[in-house]
DNA sequence: AACTCTTACGTCCAACGTAAATATT
DNA sequence: AATATTTACGTTGGACGTAAGAGTT
């Protein structure tokens, strides 16, 4: 079954003769025989049959033509796709991201520009209670974060998954344990964010459900601080994979195994449920999800 | 844009390397290359990117894809859909007919046998009350009607439109009025249907909203008798044009311009709403359409 | 070095148009 | 007789595969 056989079809049953829709789609005669002979051959079915000096579809012909025009009607509207996104040269788009995302905008902005290079992307980082609020605000169109948000007032797109794991640089003595035990974890400085990260939220979840109460903590709000601050030996932190990829690459950072830890979240494009999503925003989205497949 | 192009970007998507995707779609590897490369110079955007050693979509590739799998799903359903034609090779259908079917159902079955051979039409001509009455004590499958029926009960399809007409002979005198009076109407011999008759509800209904009392009228419940009395100048009778077709191609029969006349019925199938349309009823619905079409 | 993709080039098939024959009105 | 469709046949373009070259890991 072929494109050009589809194209007569259509033609001989829009124009009812051979010649008028041989015209129609500029070839002969006894190319429309051809292509409507061998698509009948290719079905085994014939698809008109002769009424008076016309040719009308017969019930296979029919269905058949259904099938065709919906085809088509795809056909076109992926080629309209397409053009709206060759017609992406311009615009912006502002983007909130939780902290996690410091250590991967650069490739996700590089990547993007690779296919957009006319459109303006522009990061906010802050947190997720921050980048909700931005949001609310109208300050940005999208928020990306890895945690819940009101369903009421939003609506959100899962691109990814981010995991949370416990790091600690490989020099620490914790770090070459295979079993933590609780008393090994109560003897660490716990460096953490500030309230209002979605990444505190979950530490403090899971030392509720571990009735853990850690006693020696350093709160930062700047995830480059932490990280630093892991990289020096100054305390083990609950945070997310991302940070340290390079690091865990290099064997510079080791991965703690402690009970329930690693923590999966999804990571969400976040936008107003009123937010009517453009091609810019779209192709944003597709980005974004096959950008995080990748990872 | 090409079918072939379209199997092998599939083929690219689903396998990751040319080389693979050129083997599964049994091609060689430069052909592979120069279908996508067609493909992206068609659309003019890169569809595909490389990532390490897999290539994978872009945006615009994505975009492509989702189109790409509905084309497909489209295509082969069509090709099911019609090996589902090719088999009915066997079966049958009882269809219940009200009278005006008479002179239509033997080129009905003749044209419908001509696609589906091995199916067995079985016609059983009343009128429309023993039709639907029919369909309840599932004598028949469908029904055949020119009148309104209970939505509650029945589902239904229009197939096509039927026409009342007042015929008269042409030799009658009142075949040779261009306007016709109350008074010379009222002289005539009306010649109906018996009650059940959709078509004598249709002449009752008449007489009711035009205020008029036939005073000589002569009931025959068969619409052979009908048009024979018609045709022997018994008398003038409203009755479905499929009726006198041929007569009037003859100038055999005159039809009488009177007001509100022509009345159109929709002519529809009817089936109980329970009942479940295989292939071939579904079949024989299309079929229906086209044939009262071409009327 | 091994693997993968692209370019180059000669081959071949399939779709085409012209022209003639056949069918239909 | 005129119009429409099919068959016949020679031509051509384009899609293919092989082989060689270029790029990647």
């Amino acid at each position: 079954m072929d494109y050009k056989q589809l194209e007569a079809f259509e033609a001989l049953l829009k124009y009812g003769t051979y010649s008028k829709a041989a015209k129609a789609i500029y070839i002969s005669q006894p190319a429309m025989t051809v292509r409507i002979q061998s698509l009948e051959k290719f079905l085994d079915i014939p698809l008109f049959k002769r009424n008076g000096h016309k040719y009308t579809l017969t019930v296979a012909g029919t269905v058949f033509s259904n099938y065709v025009r919906d085809i088509f009607n795809l056909h076109k509207e992926s080629l309209q796709a397409i053009n709206e996104l060759k017609g992406l040269t311009s615009g912006s788009l502002r983007i909130g991201a939780s902290s996690f995302s410091t250590y991967v905008i650069h490739s996700m902005i590089k990547n993007f520009k690779e296919s957009f290079p006319g459109v303006h992307l522009s990061f906010y980082i802050t947190n997720t209670t921050s980048a909700i609020q931005d949001l609310i605000d109208n300050k940005i169109e999208l928020a990306i974060i890895a945690s819940s948000y009101d369903a009421n007032q939003f609506k959100a797109i899962v691109i990814g998954y981010d995991t949370l794991i416990w790091a600690a640089a490989s020099d620490m003595p914790i770090s070459n344990c295979q079993q933590i035990t609780r008393e090994e974890l109560e003897k660490q400085c716990f460096i953490i964010r500030e309230p209002g990260s979605n990444t505190r939220m979950q530490f403090d979840n899971w030392c509720n459900q571990n009735g853990f109460y850690p006693k020696n903590c350093l709160v930062m709000s700047q995830t480059e601080a932490i990280r630093r601050a892991v990289m020096n030996n100054l305390g083990i932190s609950l945070i997310s994979s991302y940070i340290f990829s390079d690091e865990i690459d290099n064997r510079k950072i080791k991965i703690i195994n402690v009970s329930d830890i690693p923590i999966e979240r999804p990571i969400s494009i976040v936008m107003s449920k009123n937010y009517s999503e453009d091609t810019l925003t779209q192709a944003f989205i597709i980005f974004a999800k096959s950008y995080f497949k990748c990872k």
